[in-house]
DNA sequence: TTGAAAGCGTTACCAC
DNA sequence: GTGGTAACGCTTTCAA
């Protein structure tokens, strides 16, 4: 067994109190006393249980986590941020992964109640109403990141969706592309993002554009998804004359440009491709993939930060904190030559 | 605040004893008592806190994770496994991330420690002498997983590296290629795996190949020391007339992929490429590398799982668990057509 | 089958 | 400046 306050007090000889005073340098203690204790806790070895701290200090300093499934990039790199924030407030990370399902997201909000997290961050792909339900039980700070739906009356931390879009589109626009097509996904759902996306798309295509709003879905958000509606895009550019495709997520863009490389069709020459998110492989992938930038890092940093604000403040806000996003011009969207 | 064992004993008229043994099922209870407390549990939202129950039963259900950096997606597929093997035994994960610093390793050591911790598991890059020392210290069931480096007298789980090597030379050898080029890394560093990896490749070009062994070391194991060594392995291809490039990391094999793309070299028509660990991009990129699979997630599965063994059996083993691994032959290496 | 009480390792309050 | 002690929320003897 490893030693205990009680341990050093006794071999100090001294109260736990006055040990408790050392550690905690709550209180003075005079210097003799002080050393004599730091001796005998190097001698001993001995690390406060910080179990025992937190049930009666009722401070954790532990946030919980929840995450679909930190495979994915851009969550490991949300997850960054909220680890490396939270050292710098003493706080840990308990990490908890879904896998995307909803009954594990409610589990996991309770359990980490019961290990007596002081907030929960939750990234989340799916729409799940319980979720808040479930939250306002336990009274505890709350930030809810999600790429792909929003949820009202909580606190979210994201870019501004449609300025975004009205921005790529923009810029596709004045690289010379005449006919853009836009593949967004999530078709008719509730609460998902995408309404802004398209939102902003339109809003481009239709003050500055000089073709067409040209849409379709996907069936997913995967590599995969991206890849099966190359058939479907293609078709759309040789009716269209399209010059230049803006798919809603970059694990998208990286499917179409597969199937691209696949059928034989060069990119940037035969097509531009622009992607939304700027997940680590589009930097990787060669051609380089022309994308919006968002924060993941900064998502996750402000979300603790924010946490961590609450907890001081004693209040908990609801609302949707907004990062600057950037256009990130890379290799994969090339120019329009004039004729 | 939320309710406690007291509240609901209050409230259901019975001793807190009776209500934890209902909770715990630890010893019988009369069924009208349990229907009762039951009752009250459910109306007063009651959870229990684990806090307070793991300061008398010693059992934190927590097991302390110290990784690199779970940007990198070998380490965030061995953290999944470590968490969903954990969570089948009702542990969950304390994450940490060191980026490498030997300082920061052992501080988390010590506090996971203080947290109560039941196992830690280090996913580490680099050597630190000073971990064996602190992790000796707190007696506590450990599992040291290094991709690049061995430590002795510690608990490791991995491939069998000489045999892993050995089988994609001789794969190489297969495919009719006579002059194989191998790319290693942390050129004399005690403790590198790479001695193993090493050993590999000149048994099988020893005893199947035909040509030289032809050995090259690039600086680092990113993705950018790959592409820098290119020129170097470029001049070794032209001297020696070689046809197929195995590298020890798929990151430098990405690189090197991009070098001749951005060359105009041509993979593999011009020249085969094959990696190793096959991280997750490796089957996204196009072409696809070959590469030898080290089961990440199993290697954390593993892991952890050994880990709750030792805590129920309460002895801690040493040595190194081996797992198999898969040759994924893949588009990046091509056959050599016998002339 | 049930309850009282000790104890887990701390902090925090109150005396001195 | 220092020590004694209640309290944190729970499990676990021990008696009844």
């Amino acid at each position: 067994m490893s030693a205990t306050i009680k341990d050093v007090a006794k071999m100090a000889e001294v109260s736990i109190s006055t040990v408790s005073r050392v550690i905690n340098d709550s209180k003075p203690v005079s210097p003799e006393v002080r050393k004599r204790v730091l001796e005998v806790i190097d001698e001993l070895g001995y690390k406060p249980n910080e179990v025992a701290r937190t049930l009666v200090t009722k401070k954790s300093f532990l946030i919980g986590v929840i995450a679909t499934d930190i495979g994915n990039s851009y969550v490991a790199q949300i997850i960054r941020g909220i680890e490396e924030v939270g050292k710098m407030y003493n706080y840990d990370i308990l990490l908890c992964s879904s896998y995307g399902d909803k009954e594990t997201e409610l589990k996991f909000i309770q359990l980490l109640n019961r290990k007596q997290v002081e907030g929960i961050i939750l990234i989340s792909e799916i729409i799940n109403e319980k979720v808040k339900e479930q939250i306002d039980q336990q009274n505890i700070p709350f930030v809810y990141l999600n790429k792909y739906f929003y949820m009202e009356n909580v606190l979210t931390v994201s870019i501004d969706d449609l300025d975004a879009s009205y921005e790529m589109t923009n810029y596709l626009i004045s690289l010379g592309h005449k006919n853009i097509i836009y593949v967004s996904t999530h078709e008719n759902e509730e609460y998902s993002l995408e309404k802004f996306k398209i939102e902003g798309y339109k809003k481009a295509i239709d003050e500055f554009g000089e073709g067409d709003e040209l849409i379709c879905f996907a069936k997913g958000c995967s590599i995969e998804d991206g890849y099966d509606i190359g058939k479907e895009v293609e078709d759309l550019v040789e009716k269209y004359d399209a010059t230049a495709v803006f798919l809603s997520h970059d694990e998208l863009a990286i499917g179409l440009i597969n199937y691209f490389y696949d059928c034989g069709v060069k990119v940037p020459d035969d097509i531009s491709v622009a992607g939304y998110g700027d997940i680590k492989i589009s930097q990787i992938l060669r051609p380089k993939l022309t994308t919006i930038k968002e924060p993941y890092y900064d998502i996750g940093a402000v979300a603790i930060r924010k946490i961590i604000k609450e907890l001081k403040e004693e209040k908990f806000d609801k609302g949707n904190i907004k990062l600057p996003f950037q256009i990130k011009k890379r290799e994969s969207c090339g120019k329009i030559q004039a004729e």
